[in-house]
RNA sequence: GCUCCGAUAGUGUAGUCCGGCCAAUCAUAUUGCCCUCUCGAGGCAAUGACCGGGGUUCAAAUCCCCGUCGGAGCACCA
């Protein structure tokens, strides 16, 4: 199988489905894949010199190691020599009419004037496009198939125009007769011994028309299945390469990995597994269908994954102080993981105030249990230190919540898929280096992503994956 | 306009080819309960779907026709 992407930027979450899903079927079937960039418009669809090793690395993230990777922008001189043989077969012949007016011959059923030429002509004309003979649409290689054929579309369509600029890679920059994707994808999954596609409904007629070229030689098309577009929820930027390129170049996120973008690198950042999105993109299935991707099932994967190792913390956005009274310890030990003993517990130092998030605030002559502290009564504007009885809470009526020490604690910046949060975190999570996966009590899961300055010393920053 | 494809709960999916065992599977989601010093994990339960109409048949989610809705192609893009 292949993967077969056109490197105009970094994947975003939806292109992850086809080497998820093929990577998948080559482990179940002890099948064999290669990822191959269809290279072939150096101008409107301009690749991106970058994009080739981001797309091996997404690859790689979601788990996958291709068994090849090739290049179509290496294999010029392959195609060339498919053409010829085609055109030897009269399979094909060079036309210099418009677009335009083709098109309207197309529509009407008519065939072109250069329809009939001798394959010498032509290949005399094609070897001329080859030499860069002709400027851009001048002429053009068309595939004859069947000009009546009751799908317009799949009528004499063109394999091979020139195209004046050059083509961003060095190795491949002094080309200018360019194939398209029909052919060159045709010509390529039957060299490298394809035997099954997946591709996506836009390219529902490929097959039909790469089966003129494949019945000219002789050859034995793949089993192909066409899945529809998906659509990811719980996202405000649209899942679109270009649109993603234009809010950074605007400046309104922060590059291919800013939380907000719907981007592999983004969800890599917040610590969530690659292999949580294949599982996901796995049960999407192959339907032909438009399906709309939950990202809950990819956090619902992923919390499976990282829930086991992820050591808890304690992290309180957007505190309000409450002082303590009573006489309450010096220091709360919470477990590090409440399923593993063995991994011991935490200090935190109490102080004589703590923060708390407003929606835990307790009402007046409320009580409260402090995580790994014990309880407290709301009474005249403080927190009553009331005992350290576990049996409070089993009876009900008293909120377990988390909070920090007011002073002891270190400034978060947590970054979230719609905005930044400011908070406070207990005093061991300055000593987290980054990639460390946590999961901050009663907030969610989040990745140590580093330190920043700010005015008044350093602030831990941290990306929020999913509760 | 011409051509092609699809439609099962909020989401995804199984079942459709070869009609009955489907008053419809599993996951996720939501809600409630149990457990737990988390709104995490674990356990239990509830919620919730065959696009509509005809036809064939003893029997239709499954086969046929019509309609509706949705998607895609008709590029010198991929």
């Amino acid at each position: 199988m292949r993967c077969a992407p056109n490197p105009n930027g970094p994947w975003h979450v939806g292109h992850a489905r086809m080497p998820a899903v093929i990577g998948t079927y080559k482990q179940r079937y002890d099948g064999w894949f290669c990822v191959r960039f269809d290279d072939t418009d150096p101008e409107t669809k301009r690749p991106d010199l970058d994009a080739y090793d981001a797309i091996l690395e997404g690859v790689d993230y979601l788990g996958f190691t291709p068994d090849a990777v090739y290049r179509a922008s290496d294999r010029l001189e392959i195609y060339y020599d498919h053409a010829r043989e085609l055109i030897e077969l009269g399979g094909a012949y060079t036309c210099e009419l418009p677009g335009e007016e083709f098109s309207a011959l197309k529509n009407a059923g008519k065939p072109s004037p250069n329809r009939d030429k001798d394959p010498e002509t032509v290949l005399a004309e094609f070897e001329g496009m080859v030499a860069g003979e002709y400027d851009p649409g001048e002429m053009v290689l068309r595939v004859k198939t069947d000009i009546k054929h009751k799908n317009p579309a799949l009528r004499d369509w063109v394999a091979f125009r020139l195209i004046d600029t050059p083509h961003p890679r060095a190795e491949a920059a002094e080309y200018r007769c360019w194939p398209l994707l029909d052919f060159q994808s045709g010509i390529d999954d039957h060299l490298l011994g394809i035997t099954h596609i997946v591709r996506g409904i836009d390219l529902q007629d490929s097959a039909k028309r790469q089966q003129f070229v494949y019945d000219y030689f002789g050859w034995e098309y793949p089993e192909v299945i066409h899945w529809g577009h998906v659509q990811l929820d719980d996202y405000d930027v649209k899942t679109s390469t270009s649109t993603i390129r234009e809010l950074i170049e605007a400046g309104e996120l922060d590059g291919w990995d800013d939380p907000r973008a719907p981007t592999l690198a983004s969800l890599e950042r917040r610590g969530i597994r690659g292999e949580a999105i294949t599982a996901a993109m796995v049960e999407l299935g192959t339907s032909t269908s438009d399906v709309d991707l939950a990202m809950s099932s990819i956090y619902a994967h992923n919390r499976e994954l990282v829930d086991d190792a992820s050591d808890r913390r304690f992290l309180v956005r957007d505190g309000r102080e409450l002082p303590l009274a009573g006489s309450p310890p010096e220091e709360a030990n919470p477990p590090v993981h409440p399923d593993h003993e063995d991994r011991g517990t935490r200090s935190i130092p109490v102080e004589d105030a703590v923060l708390l998030e407003e929606g835990d605030l307790p009402g007046r002559e409320e009580r409260i249990w402090l995580k790994g502290l014990g309880s407290f009564l709301y009474t005249r504007d403080v927190l009553q230190y009331t005992g350290e009885e576990i049996d409070v809470v089993r009876e009900g009526g008293v909120d377990v919540v988390h909070w920090v020490p007011a002073t002891g604690s270190v400034p978060v910046r947590l970054r979230t898929t719609e905005e930044d949060v400011l908070g406070r975190a207990e005093p061991g999570v300055a000593d987290l280096e980054p990639d460390e996966l946590i999961q901050f009590e009663r907030v969610g899961f989040a990745r140590i992503d580093g330190r920043e300055s700010v005015d008044d010393g350093e602030r831990i920053v941290a990306y929020y994956a999913h509760p």
